[in-house]
RNA sequence: GCCCGGGUAGCUCAGUUGGUCAGAGCAGGCGCCUUGUAAGCGUCAGGUCGUCGGUUCGAAUCCGACCCCGGGCUCCA
């Protein structure tokens, strides 16, 4: 009998006899491995323990330490989820249940059109550690396409699945379920359990535990809203009880940090159900953290080299003829109005009205670019159930800019907006980006290939120089042009997507616009949409979950909160907050009807940044007591003076940027100068 | 829009099988307390139990429709 050898990741390599198998060589390099061993992968293919090495291969041994491994356990965790509701109800059929991002799930369709209910989960879960506790192995079989038909005889979305696969017209969805050499595989467990499955698994059921099922909802077929509508079941997996503690903590951290729950606690935007879904109300503290940032966003485009613009909310059809949106974005629009005998539409987008604005006299190429800005509300028609708080809504506003420029502008004018998206991101607490590159779709796409090209790299070189981490979606493009999105990653690790920077080869087109060039001929500008923030009401949500409303001094609707200790020390509280005002801070006094600690409680649940004592020796000698938000305890006998100076001096570096008048930061060098 | 789950005081929630079940805490008003750093005491007020209709001697509770909210699907800033 022979041996085969095999390589390590490591570089190393290890002989073993003939027929050695995943397993084997776990064991063969150490128990500790053997224990953890989950799948292996040869030549970067997943691959089940007990199946047999090939000679030569690149193998490497995964655990649940790798997002591999998980997605493994899960993908595992998934097969007992459709074990134990088949058992539970029996003439139930299982359709597909993948692993997804820390977890996993599975949709079902019950007899007799049954729904899961929450309190079934729990019956679920224990079925599940049933299984888990009796250690079935999970073994892998192939089939030919009739047999397999046979197999699944009762279960018509695997038989689909078989019959789409065998056909070998596998598309990339089916791809994870089966082979497309017209035969599949799949697995079998305990007593009659079989899913359609390409694997890997792990080796037994024994190896699960670390799970929970969380939530049952209704999905489409293929999340085709004409097919069937589908029980689905979300649970979450990990490879310890430690890493699934943690997540659950985590999930609910998220949901302490849920801006309309912040929204409601700290009194700043309300949803009356008078105005109907997806529309807010600002109150008068959120309506001022909302003015800031727009107040920051105004200053950074007047002193960026943009053009202000005002539209109406509303144009004829027209326009939205012309601009193709009542082609492509009808559903998406609010229906339209009739009036003296035409037909009016609330803006979806606008794109429009600023090229309405570029159109309007002759352009040469020495105005070029163009950059038109504006805080412009549109309207968009939202599926009710997709209306989320202020991250998703039906009346928005965009901190909107086309730029309109020549083809040979384009590069440059790519690498600096990239540069000031970044800057405006940062200066709100932003630091972690990931950008994503979506490049020309395959089918129809307008626009030249000399013109794509010129975009598309520099869309990628303003990327390079910005230092910029990013994935390309090939083909991800619009059909009209080229695009970056940016995510920024909050303080708890997820990604949102705020800004977008996109290429547009078809609105100059549809609208003929033209500016005159150096030659004396007329050429089509390039178009490029952009928005920073996104909607800024959106970016508002992800700035009250990313600081879990504790705004950054400089934002902070209540700066200072002065607390007397008693009555007597009121005209000195008073004076305090008087001094704060005049140096731009936002201050209150909260008066001493109230012992001192709940008024500091009452301050501190309002997450203001600094909740400042003042008693007997602050009233005799001109000193604060400052409790900051995030200190360890309070600063006694701190100079009034010394506390304005470094109050000033952390609005400042909250805002980075000097800011206009109004801003916290000009009043603040004000402030100084006086 | 579709599936599931919810709407009880400003907020968070109790209300077993339909019959003093319209309640609690916080918040709010008033009074007392005069406080040195995360909840002092007392007292008062508040709700057409999402809306409309139905079943019943009787409905917060059962049924239907609708509205709104939440989680998904889909979509997307």
């Amino acid at each position: 009998m022979s041996d085969l050898t095999i390589s390590l990741p490591d570089g190393s390599s290890r002989t073993l006899p003939e027929g050695a198998t995943g397993a084997d060589l776990a064991a063969d390099i150490g128990p500790g491995l053997a224990k953890a061993a989950l799948i292996v992968t040869v030549d970067g293919e997943g691959r089940d323990l007990d199946r047999a090495l090939d000679a030569g291969a690149a193998v490497s041994i995964v655990t649940a330490d790798s997002d591999e491994g998980l997605h493994t356990l899960r993908h595992s965790t998934a097969h007992v989820l459709a074990q134990a509701v088949l058992d539970l109800w029996p003439g139930a059929t299982h359709a597909i249940g993948p692993p997804i991002e820390h977890g996993f799930y599975y949709d079902f369709e019950l007899p007799d059109g049954g729904v899961f209910s929450a309190d079934d989960l729990e019956a679920i879960e224990a079925r599940m550690r049933e299984i888990i506790a009796s250690d079935q192995a999970f073994e892998r079989h192939e089939a030919g396409a009739a047999e397999a038909l046979e197999l699944f005889a009762d279960h018509c979305y695997k038989r689909e699945i078989i019959e789409k696969v065998t056909a070998g017209d596998a598309d990339a969805e089916m791809a994870g379920e089966a082979g497309a050499d017209g035969t599949v595989t799949y697995y079998r467990n305990g007593d009659g359990f079989v899913d359609l499955c390409t694997g890997p698994h792990v080796p037994s059921t024994g190896r699960l535990g670390h799970f929970a099922l969380q939530k049952v909802a209704g999905a489409y077929w293929r999340g085709d809203e004409k097919q069937p509508m589908l029980q689905r079941i979300y649970g979450t997996a990990w490879g310890d009880k430690k890493a699934l503690k943690a997540h659950l903590h985590r999930l609910a951290e998220a949901e302490k940090r849920d801006h309309r729950r912040l929204a409601a606690e700290m009194d700043l935007v309300s949803w009356p159900d008078a105005l109907g879904p997806g529309l807010a109300v600002w109150h008068p503290k959120g309506a001022l953290v909302r003015k800031l940032i727009e107040d920051y966003s105004r200053h950074r485009h007047e002193t960026g080299g943009y053009d202000f613009v005002y539209s109406p909310h509303i144009a004829k059809s027209v326009l939205w003829e012309t601009s193709g949106h009542l082609d492509f974005y009808a559903d998406g629009m609010y229906p339209p109005m009739e009036l003296d005998g035409a037909t009016y539409y609330p803006k979806p987008m606008n794109c429009p009205f600023h090229v309405s604005i570029f159109q309007s006299g002759q352009r040469s190429y020495r105005d070029l670019p163009r950059r038109l800005f504006e805080l412009g509300a549109v309207y968009r028609y939202e599926l009710s159930g997709a209306v989320h708080g202020l991250l998703r809504s039906r009346g928005f506003t965009q901190d909107d800019s086309h730029i309109f420029c020549t083809p040979d502008q384009v590069p440059d004018e790519l690498a600096s907006l990239l540069e000031f998206t970044l800057s405006v991101l940062r200066a709100f607490g932003f630091d972690d980006f990931q950008a994503k590159l979506s490049t020309r779709p395959t089918e129809k796409s307008v626009g030249e290939d000399a013109l794509w090209d010129l975009a598309t790299d520099g869309l990628r070189s303003a990327l390079e120089s910005a230092g910029l981490d990013y994935v390309v979606d090939e083909g991800g493009g619009a059909f009209y042009g080229p695009k970056i999105d940016v995510d920024v990653t909050d303080a708890i690790g997820r990604p949102w997507q705020l800004s977008t920077i996109q290429l547009d080869f078809n609105l100059p087109e549809r609208f003929e616009l033209e500016y005159v060039g150096a030659d004396g001929g007329r050429h089509r500008p390039v178009m490029i949409h952009r928005a920073l923030m996104g909607s800024i009401e959106r970016f508002f949500g992800v700035l009250l979950e990313h600081y879990a409303g504790a705004f950054p001094v400089w934002l902070a609707p209540e700066q200072v909160r002065v607390l007397p200790v008693a009555d007597e020390h009121q005209a000195y509280a008073e004076s305090v907050r008087d001094a704060l005002v005049a140096d731009g801070r936002r201050a209150t006094v909260d008066p001493a009807d109230e012992p001192l600690g709940k008024r500091v409680r009452a301050a501190k649940v309002a997450k203001v940044p600094h909740v400042l004592v003042v008693g007997d020796d602050d009233a005799a000698n001109g000193t604060v007591g400052d409790n900051a938000r995030g200190a360890d305890g309070p600063e006694r006998d701190l100079p009034l003076d010394d506390f304005l100076g470094r109050l000033a001096a952390a609005v400042e570096s909250g805002a980075l940027v000097a800011g206009p008048a109004g801003h916290p930061a000009e009043k603040l060098a004000e402030g100084r100068a006086s």
